[in-house]
DNA sequence: TCAAAAGTGTTTATAATACACCCATGG
DNA sequence: CCATGGGTGTATTATAAACACTTTTGA
């Protein structure tokens, strides 16, 4: 890292360099791990990122480097395995509640191909059906006027969706102890 | 920090040291900031850590310390002020899907004492009602045989509560897109 | 006209909030 | 017996999951 720079900036530099990775649409830090032993051969501390990109593209990797399934992951060195597992669940729990979808998702796509970015990311099935409503609820997302042509098998097209804002947004913030109605919101509903 | 020392439990050392915080009942990690000016005079980074204790203990504290309520911060330098703010959000949000309020609780208590606990941390007011409701449904939060007397002006003695377990867990992970009730699930209900 | 895929209508389940009311105590 | 707080019963509201059914397409 650069002695004029910071953790995230330094990271966007590393990853257009050795990935091609340019595009990265959010950028979140994870953690800082300092294990004394987490590398065997000295001692280092390493902050940990999570970087999002659009499913749709692929940008060229070097020859030792891979794009992996999280669920079917190589052994890794270290603690990279848990680092990566806590990554995941941090991505888990803000799909829950924030639209960090947007950053995984091209600019318009359909519900079921959002669907599959949700069910990469959370790990088990969820419906189109409820998915579609959970997000239009929300105003997450919105139709455009345009629609996927199915496929050739035939059936329905598809319309296409977009995200209603492009940067981040806590949607659901109190799950529980709300806090009281104020009367100038009753009166807006 | 010393060369073979995680900084998690560097941070216990000092905070003994300087505070006399031995009780810690929980600590997480928060964020590591690095921004190139955050501290003018050189370049820092530093790890944030969010540390919780009981709300009975007292524990003295050096002259130039100070126990402060978040609404009535004194000016603060750099980026603290910013890191207090991360702190507290990380606090609010764990309140409502974990149990860490074990962690901010002498071993038994009344609900009206945990709902002041509860408003401190959420700046905002709750019903002991709907808290005691929650904490018991989740099973958070049990009864004991006990009660407290009451104060001098009369009431009813209010029944003393423990917190179910003492180590973090996670009561409710899963706010939307919640896997499929598995048949087993589904037997068990 | 049938299969395939998308989308809607409607029911059900769950969880939290709101609030009226009852209980137990000290003076 | 009344003021003071604690606690329970119950209605309302909000949100999401489940699933049957309808729509729109290609062959």
């Amino acid at each position: 890292m650069g002695d004029h720079e910071r953790l995230g900036s330094s990271l966007g530099r590393h990853m257009a360099a050795k990935v091609d990775l340019t595009d990265v649409a959010y950028l979140e830090q994870l953690e800082t791990r300092s294990d004394v032993d987490r590398d065997p051969r000295e001692r280092t501390i390493a902050t940990a990122y999570v970087a999002l990109v659009s499913a749709n593209l692929n940008p060229s990797i070097p020859a030792d480097t891979a794009w992996c399934h999280v669920d079917e992951l190589p052994p890794t060195a270290f603690d990279h395995a848990s680092i990566i597992n806590s990554g995941r669940e941090r991505l888990r729990a803000k799909l829950t509640y924030t639209n960090v979808g947007y950053a995984l998702a091209p600019e318009t796509f359909t519900i079921a191909e959002l669907r599959d970015v949700y069910v990469a990311c959370l790990g088990h099935a969820i419906s189109a059906t409820n998915l579609q409503r959970v997000l239009l609820r929300r105003k997450i997302i919105k139709a455009t006027n345009d629609a996927a042509p199915p496929p050739s098998s035939g059936g329905r097209p598809a319309t296409l969706y977009r995200f209603a804002e492009r940067t981040l947004l806590v949607t659901d913030p109190f799950a529980v102890f709300r806090p009281p109605r104020s009367l100038d919101q009753e009166r807006s509903t």
